[in-house]
RNA sequence: GCGCCUGUAGCUCAGGUGGAUAGAGCAACUGCCUUCUAAGCAGUGGGUCUCCAGUUCGAAUCUGGACAGGCGCACCA
């Protein structure tokens, strides 16, 4: 029989109270169980009862007292269950069931967290996707930390995941961006032209403009530059560990291919659109939008949003069930329109949702550096990086939820590394390496087999074992929400609850069964930590 | 004016789709290294969960309103 897990365990719990609320009869009151707050409260809690007073009009105390009579449990499982004002029935979890879990993490491993909920899902997720007209900056790097740490949680569900950046290389900017490279190319020759109106300037464009004029024959300026920029972004997210399945150029797929036209037409024909003052409009506003919007402008031109439905209708056809996109806060006006435009076109826009990655106030000594792409004046990812390092700039960046606006105090991060919260989690980490390294040279071999598990009796061990148990349930709960900072939050609980473990038990003095038994937590508890890390893109060093 | 996000300890933020005494890190103060990494551990202080009402056994969490900060509301993307 394989050992036990803690999806195993719930579903024995869940099945024991719905058989015993059975006689209540009930239909509509689902059993959950939880994990209390409170440790005295047990390993499990169950609040049922509370659900069936209100349909049963009756006090829930008494009928938590009346499940507990019905509830068959084995006592080598559950060892002892106590009812609990105002109504919660609470469970202790046998030590043999911690020690099963252990010994799964253990021969599982790398495996360790993963579960298959997500099976048979295929879901799109489009992250940073910037315009290719400048390098990354600090919002893009939170919208990728997130992405990648949210494409992992779900590939480890089981999900089909594609991470796909969509490459705005048409339309008005792309033209300004040629203009704004041309206008650099006669700087650098000594003319003083001025980048046009609304365009791009700062040190990255005479860069390019030196690069620029280079080559020989002169290549369209907005296209090269921009493929330029895009090889720029490429690297650096690769410096940031961020990987792209798929790199989705407007230009290419969708405009060139003449998909926008069609979409245009299609929305015609469905009689979503009218003329007004020389231009197409679409009718959202009747599915919830505060307004039309223009589909194709007065010049002829397609409008930005005609090329986005057409992208969005294009993620529902190549066969995608979910679509989930990560914007920056100034795009959050747009959710509303795209939803509506699904809709309209009758596509199910339920399985379409939006992660606003909300904006970054970066800080310098307190103070709040303005970031302003026109003058060219913006930190980009790169500078961060150098400055903060992957580690510190990924974990910062994931341990917050997304739509906070998040303070990040560059100086601090580079400062003070010692008080950065990943040293805390990846110390714990080194520190079990030193262990194991140690007891090595002490001819004390870890092993996951014939270990006395029962010598571990302490709070510190039990505290420990349950953490572990529980971390698959994180993994899939950070997953479902799309929420990766969860994870985070019991990353540092674990790490705080294996330096309180390892403050209070020797593991290397202790008697040979004691400690091998105590080496296999360690391990077990390093696992995980290398687990996590490496789903939030974070690295787990063996000594720091 | 309309819409979205936010408001929890001095600071930065958690709070698992309504549950038990609201938590963590940092900062402050006090202890702990001849002992497996002190980038650590233990302890102390710190709260009208912005305010007002409502929903019910029960609200930081849901509803309505007020206030405050941020961001949107282009034939830009």
């Amino acid at each position: 029989m394989q050992p036990l897990d803690i999806f195993k365990i719930q579903n024995l719990l869940v099945n024991a109270f719905t058989m015993a609320i059975e006689p209540f009869e009930i239909q509509e009151v689902a059993v959950n169980i939880e994990r209390p707050k409170e440790k005295t409260h047990g390993d499990f809690s169950c609040p049922v009862a509370m659900l069936l007073a209100k349909k049963l009009k009756k006090q829930p105390l008494l009928i938590a007292h009346e499940i507990v009579k019905n509830l068959k449990l084995d006592p080598g499982f559950i060892t002892n269950v106590e009812v609990a004002a105002p109504g919660f029935i609470n469970l202790k979890l046998h030590p043999q069931a911690f020690y099963q879990t252990l010994q799964r993490t253990l021969e599982e491993n790398e495996a360790y967290g993963k579960n298959d909920q997500g099976k048979g899902e295929k879901i799109l997720l489009e992250f940073v996707s910037a315009n290719p007209t400048g390098p990354l900056n600090i919002v893009s790097a939170r919208a990728a930390a997130l992405g990648e740490s949210i494409a992992n949680l779900l590939l480890v569900s089981g999900t089909d995941v594609s991470r796909e950046y969509y490459v705005n290389d048409a339309g008005v900017q792309a033209r300004l961006f040629g203009q704004s490279l041309i206008a650099a190319c006669n700087r650098i020759n000594g003319k003083d032209t001025p980048a046009p109106e609304g365009g791009y300037q700062g040190a990255y464009m005479d860069d390019l403009a030196k690069d620029y004029v280079k080559v020989s024959p002169a290549p369209d300026p907005g296209e090269w530059g921009m493929n330029q920029v895009l090889q720029w972004q490429k690297e650096s997210l690769l410096r940031y560990d961020v990987h792209f399945d798929n790199w989705y150029s407007e230009k290419k797929l969708l405009h060139d291919t003449g998909l926008v036209k069609e979409t245009v037409e299609q929305l015609k024909k469905m009689n979503l659109t009218y003329e007004k003052d020389g231009a197409l409009w679409i009718k959202v506003s009747e599915f919830g939008a505060p307004k039309d919007e223009v589909l194709v402008k007065s010049d002829g031109y397609p409008a930005y949003f005609a090329a986005d439905i057409a992208y969005h209708i294009q993620k529902f056809k190549r066969g995608f069930h979910k679509i989930v996109d990560i914007w920056g806060p100034d795009h959050h006006g747009h959710i509303i329109r795209m939803k509506a435009a699904l809709q309209a076109a009758g596509y199910p826009h339920e399985q379409f949702s939006v992660i606003i990655a909300q904006q970054v106030n970066l800080l310098e000594e307190g103070e709040k550096v303005k970031m302003s792409k026109r003058e060219g004046k913006f930190v980009t990812m790169n500078e961060l990086l150098d400055q903060v390092g992957k580690d510190a700039a990924r974990f910062f960046f994931v341990m917050r939820s997304a739509n906070t606006h998040l303070d990040f105090d560059i100086e601090v991060a580079k400062k003070q590394t010692e008080e950065n919260p990943v040293f805390y989690i990846q110390y714990a980490h080194a520190r079990i390496c030193s262990l194991l390294k140690k007891c090595a040279d002490n001819n004390l071999q870890p092993s996951t087999k014939a270990v006395d598990f029962e010598s571990l009796q302490d709070a510190e061990s039990f505290l420990l074992l349950k953490e572990i148990m529980e971390y698959p349930q994180w993994v899939l709960e950070s997953g479902k929400a799309l929420e990766p900072h969860r994870l985070v939050i019991y990353l540092q609980s674990l790490a705080a609850n294996f330096h309180l473990f390892y403050a209070k038990q020797r593991i290397l003095d202790a008697p040979a069964d004691v400690a091998r038994a105590r080496l296999a937590l360690a391990l077990g508890v390093k696992t995980v930590i290398r687990n996590a890390l490496g789903l939030l893109g974070v690295s787990a060093p063996d000594q720091m």
